[in-house]
DNA sequence: TTAAACTTTCAGAAATTATTGAAAATTAAT
DNA sequence: ATTAATTTTCAATAATTTCTGAAAGTTTAA
């Protein structure tokens, strides 16, 4: 098979798995793209590999770069920016850990967090379970936070990947 | 505040937060009202405290139920099925761990299999390029599955819970 | 300045995903 | 068997999300 028949595969799949991400396909097939691509591209190349309209590549790319995927790069004498991925597999893994722990953990924290400090009137029974359902889903979010701490160490460390590795 | 108006915000909120985790609004609105509910509820009681349609209803409900985050259950002498939640978090963590992995993890894990065992033609640095990536990214997986076992083991131990925290 | 090169924004269109509700299917009681 | 209660399915509709492209904005060079 041709390399760039290759990558062109990889980057439509990764686009379809993106949504089972939660990460929408323009950004996914961009991110691959540059993932698979050792140096810059600028958005027009970028437009013309994946057929996407200027706008959604904007876009896209700000985000990844809020993701802190992607960073812009300018060439010495060239007008436009050129876009450049992480190509470190745990630094990215580290990336969108802290992204999903931010986007899907902390508002779940705070709304938890919130109904644990309410006092409720009603049928005791049932507020002592409603509170102790609050309380392990806590718990449970904790313990989340602490395992995605965790990730980011094994990341440099393969004597911690190891021990994870025989734990588990 | 009455517990009825916390747990309509409980509900409510959890439906929201439902979207970022990739899981829909209903599903995640009916799941949080089982959970807050001791007993079991009949589809009709969970339309009427959510206000959605049985279609809608019925079809979450035979989702959480393939999540194993819900089961049926029959009352002696009535006609009619109940739904009842599994109330326990860590069991509850455990199989929306393994559902993530089967649905998240595993189509990755053979796309990147498929590519890493292809040929390819091309420009010898760039497929060097891209088969690093690719191998990277299946090591990736890989540690991300081992995490994955590793929740399920923390789950009923606490020595494990330590560890990690200390770890981390 | 002016103009050309490039980037950003955003209203509307397109695509995708979720929801409804009524008809069909199933189940259980008479 | 017939009927009534309940569950399931699914075409149509609604809601949401994503994408486009052209206009507005910005930057750099002459």
């Amino acid at each position: 098979m041709q390399l760039e028949e290759g990558r062109h595969k990889f980057i439509q799949a990764w686009g379809s798995l993106g949504s089972s991400w939660g990460i929408n396909k323009s950004m996914a097939q961009i991110h691959a793209l540059l993932l698979s691509t050792p140096e810059g591209l600028s958005t027009d190349e970028i437009m013309e590999r994946i057929q996407l309209s200027r706008g959604n590549v904007n876009t896209n790319l700000r985000e990844l770069i809020n993701w802190k995927l992607v960073r812009k790069e300018t060439i010495l004498g060239e007008r436009k920016e050129f876009f450049v991925a992480d190509h470190d597999v745990h630094s990215i893994a580290q990336h969108i850990m802290e992204e999903r722990k931010r986007r899907e953990l902390e508002p779940v924290r705070r709304l938890l967090q919130q109904l644990i400090s309410t006092q409720f009137k009603g049928n005791p029974e049932e507020i002592k379970h409603f509170q102790e359902l609050l309380k392990d889903l806590a718990d449970f979010v904790h313990q989340m936070e602490n395992l995605t701490n965790l990730m980011t160490k094994i990341n440099n460390n393969n004597y911690m990947k190891k021990l994870i590795k025989a734990l588990s």
